[in-house]
DNA sequence: CTGGTCATGTAACACGTTACATGATTGT
DNA sequence: ACAATCATGTAACGTGTTACATGACCAG
């Protein structure tokens, strides 16, 4: 089992559909093509993992509706309570927000926390990368021609990135502290 | 030539360095164990677009510095004007802004101009997924139980990573704008 | 009549990860 | 003693990409 087949069963643990619809979905933040996704989905079909029905459509071609099994869904809940480190790429951390109803809220909370003390991390040492480099150019960081320059924009970057993660990670985890059926339809943790 | 090919001589556009600093540098932003590094530097070597001597150290192993040729000069220079697409990887990008300063005015707001709609398009497309997820849903987003919560969460996410990058890149546009000589070393275009 | 979408699948190849292999030095 | 850092390299395996393969339908 690895990320993808995690991720395949995240998806139809909220909804039956096609291999080819499953692309799709996950497509919106991980680029998989379909090659990957077929033959995944028939040994998971073997290993009682997920079922399907044939559905018939009448102008496009028949399909394989998948629907996850109580196997399947029993590996999706342990799979979400198991933490997060700073090797977890951010394709599984996505998956798991996926997921994030299935939670209760103190499991729902660690796994932001968790992610939150990975990202404050990175910031650390990247603000300690950006000492060194000051350090050892006195100034030329100013200039447009200088490699000091470039450096210094790209950590300012990634900072950025922990930085909006982090505040993003903060956000949802007041959704839940300020507690059910308030309208949180605003972005209100950033404004573009 | 593939992305790490291209990412090798970028760093040693900038300074010659054994590849095992090469791997230390590359990993700020991109994860590429050692085992990836040697083999390519050598072949790289084999094709002349990089050459090494072999510096001896007191309590430490020997090691090869490598140094970039002309050849190799010219590659990096030729790789950082091809335009960037949607396809681009974020890695690419990263290279490219390491390199930036190789680069004369109206290349570098180029090259950050074509990144910036790239990601215009990425939050417009993101945007119009949430409106199908509300019309779906009807208010049940607002329930932490929900699976339109999370989904709604997870794009609210990729679309905040999108902001803070085009915010990003007006920023160094910004830079480039107002000229040379200023003290730009705070980062103005987000507080954290 | 060309290209895009829906729909499934396979195969070859390239890319990336983990482990094996060696070995001196330095810090806990 | 044990682990970490510096330093290089190879090998096996797993992941990911691109292309091949088929075919109906619909829009420009």
């Amino acid at each position: 089992m690895n990320t993808l087949n995690y991720g395949l069963l995240a998806i139809l643990s909220n909804e039956s559909i096609s291999g080819y619809d499953l692309m799709l979905r996950i497509n919106a933040f991980w680029h998989i093509p379909h090659s990957r996704i077929y033959p995944l989905l028939a040994k998971m079909e073997q290993e009682k993992f997920v079922t399907y029905t044939l559905v018939e459509q009448k102008g496009k071609p028949d399909k394989k509706v998948y629907s996850i099994t109580e196997k399947g869904l029993i590996t999706v809940k342990e799979w979400l309570i198991v933490p997060l480190d700073a090797s977890t790429k951010k394709e599984e951390f996505y998956l798991k927000i996926y997921c994030i109803h299935y939670l209760d809220k103190e499991h729902a909370v660690q796994l932001l926390k968790d992610r939150e003390e990975v990202l404050v991390e990175k910031i650390h040492s990247r603000k300690k990368r950006i000492e060194e480099i000051k350090a050892e150019c006195d100034s030329s960081i100013n200039s447009l021609n200088s490699p000091y320059f470039s450096r210094y924009i790209l950590i300012q970057k990634l900072i950025s990135d922990s930085a909006i993660e982090i505040k993003w990670c903060r956000w949802v985890i007041g959704l839940y502290d300020t507690a059910e059926n308030i309208n949180f339809l605003d972005m209100s943790f950033f404004e573009f």
